[in-house]
DNA sequence: CCTAAACACTGACCGCGGGTCATTGACTTG
DNA sequence: CAAGTCAATGACCCGCGGTCAGTGTTTAGG
């Protein structure tokens, strides 16, 4: 990497945090670009060299929560039902820890029409989430699901589970707990849910509801 | 009421109904008050008449579409669990029938701090959700539920699951059916959750986990 | 070591759109 | 019929997202 080239990270990397600093003290609306190319000493053009629109900045922020989760929730050892409840504390963590405004934004971004502009981690990619899919279709692979496993319905319910903390915890300023809320979530429901899919003994005799 | 009164009834009521069908044609963002007021025959600031923000004629479809729902919620008849299957189902369908574009706007407020400007339909106003909170209220005192159900975390938890659905139903593109959702959570989720406050026999067998 | 190409960076500029407000003129009231 | 009310107007303001021709420094190659 030449000397040229590495001024450039640098830059991209001081708009990129000094963006999400701005925007998490005041809100993405009430933050221009123009705000935040100043805050960081260089000009407005500067900011789209690096980002094709104001929104960019949100999904490189997804990517940063997001990056390590599947993975460690792979690593991690336990029944299926731990290892869910694992991810999803680490999904929650990770949007907690990025901040409310960002994740208000992300909400935004990620429930536009899927051939809006940013695609890559609004609509359809956050839609269909790689990261629980793989997850479970491993899960199934390992044996820890039965064959018949229905994947995407799955997929689908845990979305809607994680989607519905994030905009409560939007909605209440914070104020809502989503790591209590997981434990609940996880001691509770998820077992029930999985049981009819879980490969053998365990936990399937607290499926018989009407 | 004067025909002066009258036409302007008439002239709020154009503006709200062409507002929504343009948003949502078009989304939101792609339609601009212009836009709105040219359509039906109107200059730019005859909007600010009726309307503080442009935001919200989200509310005013809030309004419309939940007016109904708890209402009716209240005087159906049967077990608290179809009392609540029956509001959740009333609510998606309002949800839905005001249209894909309205309801993306709709969570886009919502998520909004509760300080911010339009306060009565969007932050807090939904969070706390009087509806509901009032309709476990009911049925604790009606019986339905035991004295010592902790109404609010029950709230939380269904809007959690309501707000859920709608940001799954948006990022789908409405192909997720919030319908068939309902009547699976009803069936399979909701006996559980409420088990263990349910106020006599039926149904408490179900909740051992762990 | 020099020159030409590459390229990070600039900031004046554009156009759009939300929101305002002084003004108008038709209707209401007494 | 006169005075007051008020729905409606549309020219105007301004902030902001996004663009692009231009600049000066670095890099690569001869």
């Amino acid at each position: 990497m030449t000397k040229r080239q590495e001024i450039a990270q640098e830059t991209r990397r001081k708009i990129y945090t000094t963006a999400c600093s701005l925007i998490e003290e005041k809100g993405f609306a009430n933050v221009s670009v123009e705000d935040i190319t100043r805050a960081c000493g260089v000009a407005k053009g500067t900011f789209y060299v690096y980002f094709k629109r104001k929104e960019e900045i949100i999904f490189e922020c997804c990517k940063e929560w997001f990056s390590d989760v599947d993975r460690k929730a792979r690593e991690h050892k336990g029944t299926i039902v731990e290892k869910l409840a694992f991810y999803f504390k680490g999904f929650m963590e990770g949007v907690t820890c990025g901040g409310v405004e960002l994740c208000r934004q992300w909400v935004r971004e990620v429930i536009n029409p899927a051939d809006s502009p940013g695609e890559m981690c609004g609509g359809k990619y956050a839609y269909d989430h790689r990261h629980l899919t793989d997850f479970l279709n491993d899960a199934v692979k390992d044996g820890l699901l039965k064959k018949s496993t229905p994947v995407e319905v799955l997929v689908h319910l845990f979305m809607s589970e994680l989607y519905g903390m994030m905009t409560c915890w939007c909605m209440s300023d914070t104020k809502f707990d989503p790591g209590k809320w997981v434990g609940r979530f996880a001691k509770l429901q998820l077992p029930n849910i999985l049981a009819p899919y879980v490969a053998d003994t365990a936990s399937r005799k607290v499926h018989e509801v009407r």
